[in-house]
DNA sequence: AATGAATGAGTCTTCATTCAT
DNA sequence: AATGAATGAAGACTCATTCAT
């Protein structure tokens, strides 16, 4: 819901009705409805965070582990995760100060694997000038995926990762 | 303001007081919030299809036109439209869908100049596979530069453009 | 516009626009709104009366000015004043305490001359019990007709007015 | 309050104090202040019907009837629903088209029984000539009682109906 | 006589949150 | 664990009225 009409333009009201109980009854699950947008953006980092870590163990190349990192973010932003991870993009200002804090955290666990990986990479081939600047500029072209690329279109997240 | 504290959280007498009339004063130039929002994306789309098309009709060559769209871009995202097009990009949502539908219109001129010369590159050199693909993997990267770039850091908008 | 919206229901802006001028302009002709409903319920007070004396001193006997006091005012409340009826009777209370006590004075002056006839017709025939009982039935009767009579219907004012 | 001030002259802030309770927790039980003019209309129409079936299926004769359906109204009119049916009258206009529609379909039934009972008295003795015209001119005599009769005056209602 | 930008008090309505039950 | 009535602050928007031009 967070997804399709942002954090504002939904309702608590509606939050609970989707549930199946009232807006009061949702209180004792969440202290304030930006709880429940703190849980879904902790939630979906922790959970692709372990997704990557797991996706690089079990190759052995920095190439591989690359192409395990392009493919894992593509699945994290348009699979089972997709909603979750557009709202950690698109609502991160209706976050507290803190809550940002407190992500931030997380989310640096899981760039360190990127700069890593990528710094590797350079060192091996000499091929990637700057790791942080690849970055992002590879995080931008995956995460706008989520506007355009369809899972029943005719290209499939994997030979969209070897472009 | 709509930029620092999303669409939502702008207060209608916020921006009055910015401007330095009373809120109701505002509802004599715009009939609504949303239609300064309306406003604001309009003509930022407007201002950048313009100053796309003057740099891509400077040069002659379509790699150094797809360079001046790929630096056209770049400004746009990270200059003194910056604002405009952050929000234009995250506050698309808060839109009514009538004046997303005038918007979409408008914007499908600009991406047609990207794909046009995208198309022109690949029937030239073969190099480009898909135009479409191409260009949703620049937009992705070029737009996130909102997230990271910095003026005052160690790298140039047109060195960013040349990686 | 009163009568079809209601005087809280129309805005000063619309009365402008509708006479061709912008609303700041209505107040050189009327200091304010509530002066331009006391105006229509004024005039259409003393142009309906100025015609009552005119069809009373027309005919002779009282019966015969009975009748032309009902016809008269079936003909204030459905012909060209209709609109202005309409409004004196649905939108008195919207009326200033003031003027509602200067519309008074002039309605004294058009009832009065029914229960005058009327009270004659008692004396004359002993067939009107009260006359001011009497006046009350007729008027709501009468006024009641703007809500159903029909000018292109089957029946008359006339025929009305018999019966 | 209605009656009073008129819809429009009152306000949410009024309504749920004399209630006792918050102008915001007005809305948790009437989803807009129309509603609640709406509800005013639709019980006040479905509780005078029903008077008015008991008290015509009272007595025999359509003459009775026919006077039982005149008292029934003049008490309508001026006594306890004296407020409710004043404004179901006076502020009409400020019914959304769709409400106005659904108590038009309920006023259709009350009218019925009116009009049913006058056409089988013009059948018994043909003296009244057009029950529609008939029912229109004592709904207007009837309503205007609102505006003159007072229930501490020398006249009863039971008089009033008589003649 | 007319404009039109500006006012500012006021309107209905929304909604996250509380709390007695 | 859930209800649902109530809160109260805040929101966008309206509109009669003013006034310098």
């Amino acid at each position: 819901m967070f997804r399709v009409n942002g954090y504002e333009g939904t309702t608590v009201r509606e939050i609970a009705s989707m549930v199946g109980i009232q807006s009061g009854s949702l209180f004792h699950h969440f202290k304030s409805k930006e709880e429940i947008l703190f849980t879904v953006m902790k939630e979906v980092i922790e959970y692709t965070s372990t997704k990557q870590n797991d996706a690089v163990a079990q190759v052995n190349s920095y190439q591989d582990k690359l192409k395990a990192l392009i493919i894992s973010e593509l699945y994290a932003i348009n699979g089972v995760t997709c909603d979750a991870m557009t709202v950690l993009v698109f609502e991160w200002h209706a976050l507290s100060r803190s809550h940002q804090h407190d992500l931030l955290a997380l989310r640096n666990d899981y760039e360190g694997t990127w700069v890593g990986i990528l710094t590797q990479l350079k060192a091996e081939s000499g091929y990637v000038e700057s790791p942080q600047v690849w970055r992002k500029l590879l995080v931008g072209a995956i995460a706008w995926s989520v506007t355009w690329f369809r899972k029943d279109g005719s290209m499939t997240l994997e030979s969209l990762a070897d472009r």
